[in-house]
RNA sequence: AGGAGUGUAGCUCAACUGGCUAGAGCACCGGUCUCCAAAACCGGGGGUUGGGGGUUCGAGUCCCUCCACUCCUG
């Protein structure tokens, strides 16, 4: 079976984009975007996105793609990717994932559960709903429409609740029972290179910070003050993006620049934490790298040979 | 140099007139994860209360001493 895909995961900062960009210029592929941030056309600085010259060295697809005004999903996501692989084969390019997103890259190899879309008005009713109510209030709620899903999700996590509530709502069946359901992944395990880029911690949590510093001089700043003039909805993902919330504060005069820094590397380093724990319990069969340079080796030897 | 004050977890701070095993937030570490995932949620370790001595049944708390830092006066 030949290797129709590549994959490359591993925490914020571990120079990833660096490896795809690199097996691209190599092997003749195509870089696809496997991160939920990058996906936003207004964050490029924040989100560490491939400049315009890195992308001008091989084809790019799913970067900037979406208005921070719009809310990427997995399944959004999953539907943009399955276009990008079918045109990269067709060219002829290896398709090279790139991303820091553990589930984006589940759903990619394990599939997604078939729910059906959830009406918007149902959606942003839940939402509304959710909002004048404790999550405790909810479950409950949930405990007496969906018995099956209140007792998988604790009290406390609002977010699954709600999801819970306006699949049952919208379907009549239990997202317990959907999630039962079996899709076909994208692409085979078996057809695939995955590598996880992992650095030891020390060192990734320096180049969290030096990097932040970086984007702080190449205009992160400014790039949070055009997202603010947006004026879009504080809860939209973008919105969320590490160091937006930390530089509106900064620019609002609520804190201090160097508080805003610090506490937006901190929110970086936290997540990589997170990262580091979805790649030891879904990615630990993939390839480990202890940086950029062993990945690019190992990976450009495994095409050399075939 | 003299006077005053402050020293408790990595950080910021709690702990009634001395009285349960010195707590909390943040950080840190580990985990969960099926359409907001850079999200949401769960759990955990960590302190010779600046050092030493004393009083007391019992000291973070009172006394003595040393050290460090801050402020005031010179």
């Amino acid at each position: 079976m030949p290797i129709n895909a590549v994959l490359i995961a591993g925490p914020t900062a571990s120079g990833k984009s660096g490896v795809g960009l690199e097996l691209a210029c190599r092997l003749g592929g195509t870089v696809i975007n496997a991160d939920s941030m990058q996906v936003y056309r207004e964050l490029r600085v924040l989100t560490a996105r491939p400049s315009e010259s890195e992308e001008a060295r091989a084809p790019h697809r799913l970067y900037g793609t979406f208005s921070a005004a719009d809310a990427c999903s997995v399944g959004r996501w999953l539907d943009d990717v399955a276009h990008a692989l079918a045109e990269a084969r067709w060219e002829g390019r290896l398709p090279i994932l790139v991303g820091g997103t553990g589930l984006y890259f589940k759903a990619l190899t394990d599939g997604l559960a078939p729910v059906p879309n959830i009406p918007a008005e149902l959606s942003s009713y839940w939402r509304e709903h959710a909002a004048a109510r404790s999550s405790d209030a909810l479950h409950q709620e949930l405990a007496a429409r969906d018995p099956a899903m209140a007792a998988k999700l604790k009290p406390a996590d609002l977010q699954r609740i709600v999801r819970a509530l306006e699949v049952i709502d919208a379907t009549g069946i239990s997202l317990a029972e959907w999630q039962g359901g079996s899709a076909a992944p994208l692409l085979a395990p078996s057809n695939v290179l995955p590598l996880v880029i992992a650095p030891e911690r020390e060192s990734l949590y320096a180049a969290i910070d030096a990097r932040f510093d970086r984007m702080i001089a190449n205009g992160a700043i400014e790039e949070v003050c055009e997202l603010l003039d947006l004026g879009l909805d504080p809860g939209l993902p973008a919105m969320r993006a590490h160091g937006v919330r930390e530089l509106a504060a900064f620019l609002s005069g609520a804190v201090s620049r160097e508080d805003a820094v610090a506490k937006a590397k901190t929110e970086s380093r936290r997540y990589a934490k997170r990262q580091m724990t979805w790649l030891r319990r879904f990615m630990s069969d993939w390839q480990w790298f202890p940086d950029a340079a062993a990945a690019i080796d190992a990976a450009t030897a495994t095409f050399a040979t075939r």
